[in-house]
DNA sequence: GGGCCTCAAGTTTTT
DNA sequence: CTTGAGGCCC
């Protein structure tokens, strides 16, 4: 028997509910994910229900996981047999099975933005359209704004008629279509509407999901699109044994073709439907929940609901106005290490944020703080340059179907195959309907193609041919032999820069993974199919509950689904949250949306909330002065504990140089030092590129960090005095000071108080100290300040 | 014909 | 601050 008694009675309601449709809107820390596990339990348990006829729907990868968990504690091993997945991830398996009847290959691979965007690209320059007016990123938006529709470039193309832009953009829509068929490939998008076509056009493939889940549940159903809705149609449509699970006020992705009538309107779709609400919140204090009530009563057009918890009262939602996003995030740092010494379990904290863009500032902190983060989502380790590479080569020698990876690596490493014998190649494969890689082989016979470029195709065509022939032992060991091979590492290693040593340990990690994957699917023939189908939508398979202790860095988007004690809401900042474009979006009611992403933030958090703002902030490398969020002024005064410091308000009578957004407030913040470029306001981390600083970053807490504040900081308080003192004081590495030479050369073994022993790669200096580039046993390369890394010769 | 360098333009959120 | 496109030199 399901054991039910930590139920209330409406969240039994919902798990008894077991036939025909049912719509539980559930407020936000309702006790949702329980009452549904709770839900699948007694099915299993008490109704007699097969695991296999359970389907459980989520958003995103993080949500099926903690299903899955969930499901298994409670459930056992019975549990294995029930599908957990999101929409994309079920529909890749789906469709794998059945891709011949769509004209695919059952190894189709799935593109991501990186690759559709080179398509696009391909294809607008073979239109010869315009590449100022027509954009990848633009005409991709609004041809996946169709998609969501479950429109076909044919229907866009009628609807169409008469508006330019628009007919080029379907005419790019269908040739897009068809170069991603001829690669075998679809994107994200295709993933929903072939699945949908294929239930829609083949009856005995529908009929078999239909048997097979006969109890479908969806999570998240506000967030779900109108080809979405679709698929659950079909998928249920025989025993409408369904149910949904959302909350209209925590709808943020209507930018992705959501569509909020999914939900508000499933009552009229599924006629008979039970309605169940779950009101009561069990996760965050009286305080908390006041200011997320008070922030989204200011929205229109949603359902009335109270949500209301019996924890009245506990500590005050508390605000912070900085003077830049800097010390914004070291203050944030320094809160987070109170609650640390106070006992808080660092896992159960977070820092969100807008957009990703902010991380980078507060990485810098944890790491100068020494303070273990995890970063979730941004910088994707499968979008790095290096990793693409090798995909590409993969997919090459598996089947050189798809164009663009064989293109991506015709000249990787360099092999003087240049753009114009790949156009002309291009346009010979065009003429002939040949696949790039087959016109390749016949470089010989293409016209206008010199001999000696032709001679250098063919050597690239021989080595796939190689690389083929070898034996099989599985795709780690096929990824070795690209590597050596084809000279690819032999390139990155002639280079000796730090960013290259960076790509090697990259590939490396990737061929690890590659080597666990087919570890785990024990001995069973590994599809590489299947490998690239994980890595691209199982991308952040990265628990957040590792027991780690780590600090959790994200956006607010991907804090939907989770809940910490205690939650930094960082960057209420006009322009940026909400963001400018929303807030000009009125036709969309897109400040609505970012007032519902400020109300998940808010509601994420368990114990304590803590809003901060910035009045100075860079964005896209220039320094802005950031006025406060209007989201701030929803929140009654009485709700917040507004900490910013009276002398801290904006002082009068400093000119500030040419105002830049042009509001009011007048003053001048004495920050010479940190507006403009060049005025030392560095980060101090040398030439390195943004990937190679995050891919540190995220492996190295605690690593190479270096001074490069501007020179004046005007202290408020004695934590920013410290601040300034640990930071471009105490380290040893003073701006202005004299430099000393290091007393280790290259080639010296040294010790680092954190990171172990380790060989000096490379000594550079810089204008105020030297750069270290040491390559430690336990910890790789890493690169430092010799006199803030304090280095001893050993 | 290829490769390197400079210049310009763009930047929300995610599967 | 990063990526892409175009120009120029080998």
């Amino acid at each position: 028997m399901a054991d039910l008694s930590r139920l209330n009675e409406k969240q039994k309601e919902a798990v008894l509910s077991t036939e025909g449709p049912l719509l539980i809107l559930a407020g936000a820390g309702s006790g949702k994910t329980g009452t549904v596990i709770h839900r699948i339990a007694h099915l299993i348990d008490d109704c007699g229900v097969s695991p296999f006829s359970i389907l459980a729907i989520t958003f995103t990868n993080k949500a099926a996981g903690e299903m899955r968990d969930r499901v298994d504690a409670m459930i056992g091993t019975n549990a294995a047999g029930i599908w957990v997945s999101t929409f994309h991830a079920m529909c890749a398996r789906i469709l794998r099975r059945h891709a011949e009847y769509l004209g695919f290959t059952r190894n189709f691979t799935i593109y991501d933005t990186d690759d559709q965007k080179t398509l696009m690209r391909q294809l607008i320059r073979e239109k010869n359209l315009d590449t100022k007016m027509f954009r990848e990123r633009g005409v991709l938006a609004v041809i996946s704004a169709a998609k969501n529709n479950r429109k076909t470039a044919d229907d866009f193309y009628k609807e169409s008629v008469g508006d330019y832009r628009n007919m080029q953009i379907a005419e790019l829509f269908r040739m897009y279509q068809e170069a991603l068929l001829k690669n075998d490939a679809m994107d994200f998008d295709d993933l929903l509407n072939y699945a949908i076509d294929l239930l829609s056009g083949f009856p005995e493939v529908l009929n078999y999901y239909q048997e097979r889940f006969r109890y479908i549940m969806v999570d998240e159903y506000q967030d779900t699109n109108t080809a979405q809705f679709e698929l659950v149609r079909l998928l249920a449509g025989k025993y409408r044994n369904l149910c949904v699970v959302g909350d209209d006020d925590q709808s943020i992705y209507a930018f992705r073709g959501a569509n909020i009538e999914n939900i508000l309107g499933f009552e009229k779709e599924y006629p008979g439907a039970k309605v169940i609400r779950l009101e009561q919140n069990y996760r965050s204090t009286g305080n908390i929940l006041d200011v997320a009530n008070a922030l989204i009563k200011n929205n229109h057009g949603r359902k009335p609901k109270s949500l209301w918890t019996e924890r009245q009262g506990g500590a005050k939602v508390h605000y912070d106005r900085y003077q830049s996003a800097k010390e914004e995030a070291f203050r944030t740092v320094r809160e987070i290490e109170k609650l640390r010494d106070r006992g808080a379990d660092l896992n159960e904290i977070a820092v969100l944020y807008r957009t990703n863009a902010q991380s980078r500032v507060l990485e810098e902190s944890f790491i100068r703080e020494n303070v273990p983060y995890h970063l979730i989502g941004g910088v994707n380790f499968y979008q790095r340059a290096e990793i693409k590479d090798m995909i590409a080569y993969l997919k090459t020698v598996e089947s050189a179907r798809d164009d663009i990876a064989v293109r991506r690596i015709i000249n990787v490493p360099k092999r003087a195959i240049g753009k114009t014998t790949v156009d002309r190649i291009t346009a010979w494969a065009g003429e002939r309907d040949l696949g790039f890689f087959e016109a390749c082989t016949q470089a010989d016979r293409i016209p206008g193609l010199g001999s000696a470029a032709a001679k250098k195709v063919i050597g690239f065509t021989g080595l796939i041919g190689e690389l083929r022939k070898a034996p099989d032992d599985g795709i780690a060991g096929l990824m070795r032999r690209i590597l050596d091979e084809t000279g690819y590492i032999a390139e990155l290693k002639a280079t000796q820069t730090i960013e290259d040593q960076t790509r090697i340990e990259n590939l490396e990690e990737f061929i690890s993974k590659a080597a666990d994957y087919e570890e785990k699917s024990g001995g069973e023939e590994t599809s590489l199919a299947e490998f690239l189908e994980e890595i691209s939508l199982v991308a952040d398979i990265d628990s957040l509950d590792d027991g780690s202790g780590r600090v959790a860095l994200m956006t607010l988007h991907s804090s939907k689904g989770l809940e910490f004690d205690y939650v930094f809401l960082t960057g209420l900042e006009a322009g940026l949250f909400p963001s400018f474009r929303s807030v000009n979006d009125i036709e969309n009611n897109g400040l609505e949306e970012e007032r519902r992403l400020c109300y998940v933030g808010i509601t994420r958090a368990k114990k304590e909330l803590f809003l901060s703002s910035a009045r100075e902030r860079m964005v896209n490398g220039e320094t802005m002065r950031q006025g406060r969020s209007q989201f701030l002024d929803e929140i009654p005064a009485d709700l917040l504990d507004d900490r910013t410091p009276e002398e801290d308000m904006p002082r009068r009578g400093f000119a500030f140089g040419g105002s830049i957004d042009g509001d009011d407030s007048g003053g001048d913040f004495g920050y010479r030092g940190f507006s403009g470029r060049g005025a030392g306001a560095g980060t101090g981390y040398g030439s390195d590129s943004y990937h190679g600083m995050s891919e540190r970053y995220r492996k190295a807490h605690g690593g190479a960090g270096g001074p490069g504040f501007g020179k004046q900081f005007p202290s408020y308080d004695e934590e920013t005095a410290r601040f300034r003192k640990s930071v471009l004081g105490g380290g040893g590495a003073k701006s202005g000071a004299k430099k000393t030479l290091p007393d280790y050369g290259v080639g010296d073994l040294v010790r680092h108080a954190k990171f172990g022993d380790g060989k000096v790669l490379v000594i550079t200096e810089d204008k105020r100290d030297y750069m270290v580039t040491v390559d430690f046993e336990d910890f790789g390369i890493k690169k430092m300040l010799a006199g803030f890394a304090k280095l001893e010769k050993i």
